[in-house]
Order: structure tokens, then sequence, then C-alpha cells
DNA sequence: TTATAACTTTGTACCCAATACAATATAGTA
DNA sequence: TACTATATTGTATTGGGTACAAAGTTATAA
């Protein structure tokens, strides 16, 4: 994990384990999910390393977290080919949606490290459900 | 307001205060702060009225909610021209982007009803001011 | 007008994501 | 080894948001 080093994060076994985790679920977890999944394997794991941690590795920018809904952040892997996000009104699902992002920019002046485009709506499985 | 009504609300004072405060103050406000400043005019307020009214209004359409960052939820005139919000890291002021969003679409089977377009950086101010 | 039903507001209590903080543990350096 | 800096842990706390029941208000019907 070689990409923690060098995105200036010291290296340990919780933030590998969070990292990797992020990297290869592809479920948007919260802090939560990610704690829930590592504890299993990692008792003495500490909620609270989790929160700081993606904390920190979203503001290195490792991991784009995701506020599409006010519940709770998100995190994605920041390394996967730029997407939007869609979220399901009614189950609540996220879905990734790919889109061409480079289109968007921001006026002279501004500097950006971080694009999100969310959409909000009824995903196609819930719509098939409502009509049953 | 005969607005409120078309989007299927039915009038009261505080549902017709709440949604001025938010078409005219160009400001983002959060459900707290919409509460704080008509407080002042109206002592029996309730803050759960608030709270409930603001969501029931981006159910409805009439508002946007921005769930740009994780602290909470903002609200925004959904009859405003479409435009993205770019948030500073450093002041956490949320500024208006104009921009163009009609390109942005989902595939087919999706029914989008909102979206959303964010920007995290640093704003002009608060460049200036790290040279300094 | 009165009665009744439906809806809204209010206020308290509560939930839970996220943070603060202090104690402990681990890693880096001289 | 000793010392310093950084991480992790666990508990306590904060604060946005909600649940719920009581009180107040509006609409409809007889």
């Amino acid at each position: 994990m070689a990409v923690l080093a060098d995105a200036g994060i010291r290296p340990s076994i919780q933030r590998m384990e969070i990292l990797e985790y992020i990297f290869s679920c592809r479920c948007h977890p919260t802090a939560d999910e990610i704690y829930s999944h590592l504890a299993q394997t990692n008792p003495t794991l500490s909620r609270t390393t989790v929160f700081s941690n993606v904390k920190l590795m979203a503001e290195k920018g490792l991991v784009n977290d995701i506020n599409i809904s006010a519940d709770s952040t998100r995190y994605d892997a920041a390394q996967l080919p730029r997407h939007a996000h869609f979220i399901c009104r009614k189950c609540n699902n996220i879905f990734d949606i790919q889109l061409d992002m480079d289109a968007l920019a921001v006026p002279d002046g501004f500097s950006c490290d971080n694009v999100n485009v969310f959409f909000k709506g009824v995903c196609p499985d819930c719509k098939n459900k409502q009509i049953i």
C-alpha cells in the first residue's frame, strides 16, 4: 500500500485495511459500515480510528467523500474513473453513473480539487415494483 | 404564496415565512439558520416545524436540498436558474457557479428529479489570504 | 352554527453520525 | 536504550435531525 505513503499518510495496519476495503468493495460504504466489516476480523479496532482515517484520506485525495444524502457520509475510491452518483429515493441504493465530467469547470480564481455530480430520483427496479 | 398550493402543500403562516426566507435570502441557509432568523420575529415558532417543512418542500420540489458538506443540509430556491455550488475548504462559504447542466443526464430506466453539482476547493479570497 | 375529522404546530425526549479528549500503544530517531 | 512524535483506543460529548404526543388550527358536513 505505497499509495498511503505517496499521499503523505504514514501506513499502519488499520489504515491499510480501511483503504483496501474502500478500494475493493465498490459499495460506497459509510464509516460505520467500514468499521463493522473490519471489526469482524479485527475485534480491537476502534470506531474512532475509522472515522478519523477516512476523513484524513478524503483530505489527502485518496478517497472521495459522498454526501449525496443527509444521513451519513459515504466513501468511494478516488482512483476509479470519474463518475456521477444516483440515489434512489425509494430503496436508498446508490448507483454509479458513467458520465463525461471533463466539461465541468469552475471560473478563474477558484481552485477546485474535487467534483461531485449527484442525481436523485427512482431507480429502474423500484419503478417496476411500483407498477406491480 | 400560491406556489405552495401549486406544489400540493397547504399554506400556513409558518410555511409562507419559511419559503419566503429561502427564496429571498440567497445564502443557502440550514434549517437551524432559518429557524434562528424567523424566531426573531416569531418567538413561538418551533424548530421542529422548520425541519419538517423544509423537508416537505424539498420532496415537493419547491426547494433544493444541498448536502455539499457533511455538516448539515442547506436549502436553495428551486426556481432559480440551474446552477452548481462550490464550497471553500478554508472559509466554508458556498458560492453559486453558473454552469450548463443540461448535458447531465441519467441512463434509460432511471427517472431523475434532481441534479446537484458540487465543487470543493479554495475560493479566490482565501487563496489571496494565504499568499499574504 | 356546531360537530367532527384532518391537518399543522409545538415542545420534549430521543437517536445517531461524528468529534473531543485523554490514556495507552506503536513507530521513528538519536 | 531513551526520547519524541504519531496512531489507536475508548469514553464522553456535541449537534443535526427525528419521533411522538398534546395542543391548536383549518376544512367539510349536517
